[in-house]
DNA sequence: CGTACGCTTGACAAGCTTCAACATAAGTGG
DNA sequence: CCACTTATGTTGAAGCTTGTCAAGCGTACG
């Protein structure tokens, strides 16, 4: 019996973590490269960007409502944006996978809008937008960066919005994995085997799932040998198939 | 008996349609304005803005893979934006209204990335981003004035996401419904009363429940006085009660 | 080693989809 | 303006999917 499955006392790489995202496959390269720097590894581009701040896992990036003070880039780890109804039950907007930018829509308002918690010990980088303001010349070309980053989040969010409405519990997990694995895959990181570090209960309040329809679904994609798992590692071992219940294009 | 809703054989204003948005509840007026007029009603806009173009309804304003031609503001009427499943499934995106603006996230991207049909006669303005850009020294402003409207995009997105997914069918189409309403209310529309310009069949689809489910939901709000209808009339007559089942802040 | 947390599993009930038939409204051509 | 046709909406019955409740297991961590 190969892959990561094999007798469930037997042991795994459990522990294993997914891999830092390297910056020229971060969403952030881009604004770091018009904020002025042409090598990314000059000193210039410090006193704009905090890199790779240490996050510890379960702590508050930011909270709904607090001021705005620069966009975050997931360097390695995971994070989770939250809101929350009217009877304070917790809801789950989105996930930030290595790579991807937290905060871009506060940019010109002055508050965030939800709460930002690492779901894993992660680490940022922070970049300053009111540093940015002083490189006058390259201002405009710098608000085109985000213009274009923004307009890309929000066709990503759209996307990602269809999946979650689909009709059936397999088709919206089946999206879902697939959704992530090509967000993984878009910043130069595995794409068919990864570590899920979102548990059942916060993959059910995204999907808008029952829990337990969650845990089910798993094993049924595994007893199909769609995926294979090993205590947080997910591997894809029929990507098309799981596409093809996804529906996508 | 009052409201809407009398003998089914009886006439009411069905054909009624939906007032249009005034230039200074439009989510383009702040774009107008930094464009370069203080006054509206100058003709320096019309070298920028083409306005309040008759759109028929079923028209493709445009279609996915088109090049990017400018952002539209929704002057009167209503559009829905449309994706494809690979089985060539329609997937409705969302819906605008009067006073939202269409296609903002192409800005910077050279085509647009999904389909725009309007679901009713129509009326648009359509914004020359080019034409802008030789505003040089207010082009900065501009851009700003982009950026905040896309992170309203943003997080408007956002919210109905989590929305939609919500559990049960009841709570979906309530959420659906005060959404609507708070869009036109946000837009000087009034906000309990209007055209429910969107199919059954239409609403179904976004929300990813049967049609029938949709009918069924609509009697059952109906038969608790929440709302009442009358052909494509929509008046939301209890709607404190309907928020509560929707459970939003 | 023990406790807390996360996950799995089973049984049952509720909710939703599907299919089919019908009703009503809108559109078309004489 | 009416008869016809098509599109849209409603309703009922049956069956499947999913949620809920309850119990138990595995894993992580102090």
């Amino acid at each position: 019996m190969t892959g990561l499955k094999r007798a469930s006392a037997q042991s795994c790489d459990r522990k294993s973590v997914n891999k830092e995202v390297e910056c020229n496959n971060c969403g952030m390269y881009n604004l770091c490269q018009l904020a002025g720097l042409d090598d990314i590894n000059t000193d210039v581009l410090d006193s704009v960007v905090n890199r790779k701040k240490q996050i510890p896992n379960g702590s508050i990036l930011f909270d709904a409502g607090e001021k705005f003070r620069g966009v975050f880039a997931v360097k390695s780890g995971m994070f989770k944006t939250v809101t929350y109804f009217d009877d304070d039950r917790e809801q789950i907007i989105d996930f930030y996978l290595p790579g991807e930018l937290i905060g871009l829509d506060a940019v010109n308002s002055d508050t965030y809008s939800y709460k930002v918690v690492a779901m894993e010990k992660s680490s940022i980088c922070e970049m300053d937008l009111e540093a940015i303001k002083n490189l006058d010349d390259k201002f405009v070309d710098f608000q085109a960066g985000l213009i274009h980053a923004l307009g890309r989040k929000v066709r990503m969010d759209q996307y990602q919005a269809i999946l979650i409405s689909a009709q059936s519990a397999e088709q919206r997990l089946a999206v879902f994995l697939i959704g992530l694995s090509s967000r993984f895959q878009a910043h130069g990181l595995p794409a068919e085997e990864f570590r899920l570090s979102i548990l059942r209960k916060d993959i059910a309040n995204y999907l808008g799932l029952a829990l337990e329809t969650i845990s089910r679904m798993f094993k049924a994609f595994e007893q199909q040998g769609l995926i294979e798992t090993c205590g947080r590692r997910v591997q894809l071992t029929q990507y098309d198939e799981l596409k093809k219940l996804a529906r996508l294009k």
